[in-house]
Order: structure tokens, then sequence, then C-alpha cells
RNA sequence: GCUCGCAUCGUCUAAUGGUUAGGACACCAGGUUUUCAUCCUGGCAAUCGGGGUUCGAUUCCCCGUGCGAGUACCA
């Protein structure tokens, strides 16, 4: 016997993303979404959220909330799904366990599952043999065979069981995944899956095929973690009669250092992105492109650009690496592409939504400027504006105008000029600042005339401009010479190049 | 261990039974720029190994290797 399931038939496209509750959104799994939902919108279909909330134990309050505002601000919405319902509802499958309860009934009716009354002890200690052996773990149905008297008295009992189903043992079954092609699987090879857990909650296994039929699912698009199980749906679904959806199985992302993308080598959770200061397109953008591209040179999309041109059969089988330094590369070129009004604006919407350390830095940053004349704060966030990758960077600005950086005394020379030839341009510097009154130690007059100064000296801007600004902030990447002198004021700005010339002079 | 999958520059990827194997990020060099950044130009850099099939394989097949997923009363 082989199953082979077939292609669905033409209807609306439903897909949906049913995440648990038990943690952060991972960057992959919001990925599946997003997958999940171009799909749906590329055919003009319907996307659903379906809360998997049947892990009682590993259940994290709050933490379904806290995916749907990750999902929100990447700017994908849900036509059906908790806050907005639908016709097809509960969407909390803890709310559906007599759907569940009943559809295990009929199973168990029709001899295609059973009750198993083991206690976990004895499980853990079979797959310990079974290993010791060399053996493939499997359930041993030693309560396959139970009597329906044996069954009924442990029930009298109150003896804690599930309900398992029953595999054949022979023939195989195709699984068509759209990104795979077909895969053979051997009925022999499959586990009798728990369906029903001793806590009266289903197993994934369960609900989700009875959900996804029920729910008129057309393409089920998840995780690759789920290719090995399918043959189980798909045995699910033919017992019961169902047609079933097509697959997709998504890659997942793995770190450089190889392996499961994981917390030790960086942020894995969608929103830490979000307080990282990454905006929501760009991070769209870059994990479109892992894993999919339309094969063409274009490397920009905005959430339309995807809805018009994905599709299924452009993804990709390998896993990618995720890495930050193309996201960072997009997040930059986002950046540039907004009006400075609408990067201020951004500035504070990521305020709110930073907390601890980095939130107190930007709220100190945001204020700091506030003091500013409105003109002198355009130019600052102007010039921001365009050094900036991360909205979380701008705070190194207020770091340093708060207090110098340590730094190595030899990048305080230009690529194109000597140690002698910085000293003396930053004595020169000196000198000049110290003519300049107080009052006067502004942008506007100070930058025409150091400026002009300079075209009177045998130096280059680059000469004097890089020496300077290196010793006023301590890095390679700041706004001008010109704004930082004036954000310090003449004393510090003074000291500071004094301090440069003593550490060049050591 | 067993089942399943994947394999092109460091990374994301394109392409083809015959190509100078293309693009992007990163990196390096030059240029523009009031320094840096931006921007422009150029450069470095890849078909995992071994067998087949073929006039010809990076491409198709097999084996090996490496990597990944699964192997729960978790999803």
């Amino acid at each position: 016997m082989t199953t082979q399931h077939t292609d669905t038939i033409s209807r609306k496209v439903r897909t949906r993303f049913a995440p648990s509750p038990t943690g952060s959104l991972h960057i992959g799994g919001a990925r599946t979404a997003l997958f999940a939902y171009l799909w749906a919108k590329h055919n003009n279909g319907d996307f659903l959220l379906r809360v998997e909330d049947t892990d009682k134990v590993r259940e994290v309050p709050g933490s379904g909330e806290e995916q749907r505002e990750g999902l929100r601000w990447l700017g994908i919405q849900w036509d059906e799904g908790p806050e907005v319902g639908g016709e097809y509802g509960p969407y909390k499958q803890s709310e559906r366990l007599d759907i569940y309860k009943e559809h295990a009934q009929i199973l168990l009716d029709s001899g295609h599952a059973y009750y198993c009354f083991c206690t976990p002890e004895r499980l853990d200690h079979m797959r310990r043999d079974q290993q010791a052996q060399k053996l493939p773990p499997r359930y041993d149905r030693h309560c396959l065979t139970l009597s329906a008297e044996e069954i009924a008295s442990k029930q009298a009992n109150n003896e804690k069981h599930v309900v398992r189903l029953k595999m054949p043992t022979e023939g195989a079954v195709v699984v068509r995944d759209m990104v795979r092609g077909e895969l053979t699987f051997q009925y022999k090879d499959i586990d009798d899956q728990v369906l029903m857990k001793s806590d009266g909650y289903p197993t994934y296994h369960l609900a989700n095929v009875v959900d996804d039929h029920l729910m008129e699912i057309t393409d089920v698009i998840r995780g690759e973690e789920w290719l090995p199980s399918t043959p189980k749906h798909i045995y699910l679904y033919e017992v019961f009669g169902w047609q079933a959806p097509s697959f997709t199985h998504l890659t997942v992302f793995l770190s450089k250092k190889g392996g499961k993308m994981s917390k030790r080598d960086g942020e894995t959770a969608l929103l830490a992105f979000r307080s990282l200061g990454y905006l929501p397109e760009a991070v769209v953008n870059y994990s479109a492109l892992l894993g999919w591209n339309p094969k063409t040179e274009e490397e920009f999309f905005s959430m339309s650009d995807l809805i018009e041109k994905f599709d299924l059969s452009m993804l990709n089988a390998g896993n990618p690496v995720f890495e930050t330094e193309k996201l960072d590369w997009l997040n930059a070129q986002y950046l540039k592409k907004k009006s400075v009004q609408e990067f201020i604006e951004d500035i504070h919407t990521f305020k709110n939504h930073v907390t601890g350390e980095n939130g107190d830095k930007i709220s100190e940053f945001i204020e700091y400027f506030e003091f500013l004349p409105i003109q002198k704060q355009e130019s600052i966030w102007s010039s921001l504006k365009e050094r900036t990758k991360k909205l979380l960077d701008v705070v190194s600005v207020n770091e340093v105008l708060a207090e110098l950086p340590e730094y190595d005394a030899e990048l305080l020379v230009w690529k194109k000029s000597t140690k002698e030839g910085a000293i003396a341009a930053l004595t020169a510097v000196i000198e000049q600042f110290k003519t300049v009154e107080s009052e006067h130690f502004i942008v506007s007059e100070i930058q025409p005339a150091i400026l002009d100064w300079i075209k009177t000296t045998e130096w280059g801007n680059g000469d004097v401009l890089w020496p300077t600004r290196f010793a006023l902030s301590g890095l390679a990447q700041s706004p001008s010479p010109f704004e930082l002198a004036e954000i310090l004021g003449r004393e510090e700005s003074v000291r500071r190049l004094e301090l440069a010339v003593q550490k060049l002079q050591r």
C-alpha cells in the first residue's frame, strides 16, 4: 500500500501561522509567518493565525501577545485569528478540546487508534533498552492488544492513559514537498504517535491536522522540523477521509559558527531586532532573501513587491546562515531613503521600544538634543541619518560627547599624512580655536573660518580635519569636527585637542 | 545508531550538458567629498571528494565526506 497525496483542488488559498505561546517569536519563525502570509496574499487568499497552546507546562504567559506584536511590527496582518476573529474559530486550540476529543473517538471507533496506559517510566526504560541495542526507539505496542475488559477495568481504576495512532506496518507514503519534491517514507519506520495526552489535550499531530482541515487550509507552510512527521499527518488525513493540503517545509536559519541559530551567537528573537534599531522593512527584506529570490539581480523588496513576486517554486532547500552584515547594509539603505523628519520620528518610536540600559541611553540622547536650537538639531539629525546603520548606533555620539573614549594615538594620523604632520596640524587648530570668542564658537562661524585658514597653509583638508575630528570624538566615524566642536564648546574642544597632541608626542 | 534532507566565492545567491561560472554583502585598492561615512570605479574570492553516463559535466546517476532536521504524553 502506498499513500500518495495529491495536489489540492483549486479553491481559495488559505495559509496559517500557528505558533506555540512558549516564548519569544524566533526570527526564523517570523520568516515562516512571512512566507505563509506572502503566499496567501500573492493568491488573494487568507492568512490566519492560530494559537497552539496545547502544552500547558511550557506555556509562557504573555508570549502570545508578544509574538503578535512582532508580526504587526513587520506588517504581517492576519485575516482570521486572535483579536480579529473569523468564521472558523475559535483560533485557540485550548478552546477546541471537544473537537479533538471527538475526532480521537472517531479514530478509536474505526480501529485507527488505541488506548495506551504505559507509564512514562516504562516508556523511558523501553527506549533506553532499544538504544542500548542500537535499535531505533519506537513504541513496542504493549497496549495494542489490550482486551476491551482490560481497558474498561483500567479506565474504571482511573489509570492515566493516552490515545495512540495505529500506523500501518507495511507500505510507504510519498510526501510531496514544494521545496524538496517527492520524499518516500516507510510506514514501518514510523512510530505510533500519541494523539491525545493524558491531561486531555491533543498533541500537535492531531490538533494541526484537524484544525487545518476544519479551517480549510490549502497550503501548509511550516518549518523543516515538521518534515519527518508529515507522513503521520498525511496518514491521518487519509483515515479521516480528508483531502490533504499541500506541504512546504522551510529551511532553518543557521548561525555563522554552524548549527541552529542560537542565542549564544547573537539575538534570535524577532523583537530583539527592533530593540537594536533595525527597521521592519529591512528585516522583512533580508529574511525574505534567505531562502528565496526572484532569480533576478534585484536586492530591494518592499512588502508589496514580495507579495507580487513571491512564489513557493522559488524556495531553496539548503539552510542559510543568518549574518547581520547584509542586514546592517539593508537597514542603512532604508534609513538613507528616509527624510530627516521620518528619521527623527523613527528615533522617537524606537525610544519607546527599547528598555533597560539602551533605553536610558536613547532617552538621554533625545533629551540632550532638545536643548539645542531647532536648526542645529536638524543638521545633526541629518548628519547622523547618513552614517547610521542601526538606530541604536546614534547613542554612541552622545557617549562620546559625554566622555572621550580611549583610543590609540596612531589613529590620529590621517592615512595620507604623518605623525609630525598631525602634531603640527592639531597645534595649529588649537591656536585657531583659541582666537574665537566663546559666543562665536558655532559651526556657521568656525567652519568657514577653519576652511579658509586651511587654504592658507600647505595642508589639505584631510591633514587637518581627520586628526581634529578624531581628537574630538575618538571615533573613526562621527559627525563633522565643526559640529562636534560646537556641541563640546571651546574649552572642552581645546582640552581634547591638547590631549591628542600629548598622546602623539609620547 | 536509525530515518529524511541539503551541498556554487567567507556569507546570501544566480546560471548552464559546452559560459571568461553572474550579482549582492563583507574585505582590499583607487577616485569624489570639508575628515569619516555616503557615492563611483576596480580587485580578491566558489562549483566538497571519488567513481560513472557522455564527444563534453559544476549541472544527470552512485558512493564517500560534511552539514542540517527528526527520532517526547514539546511544538
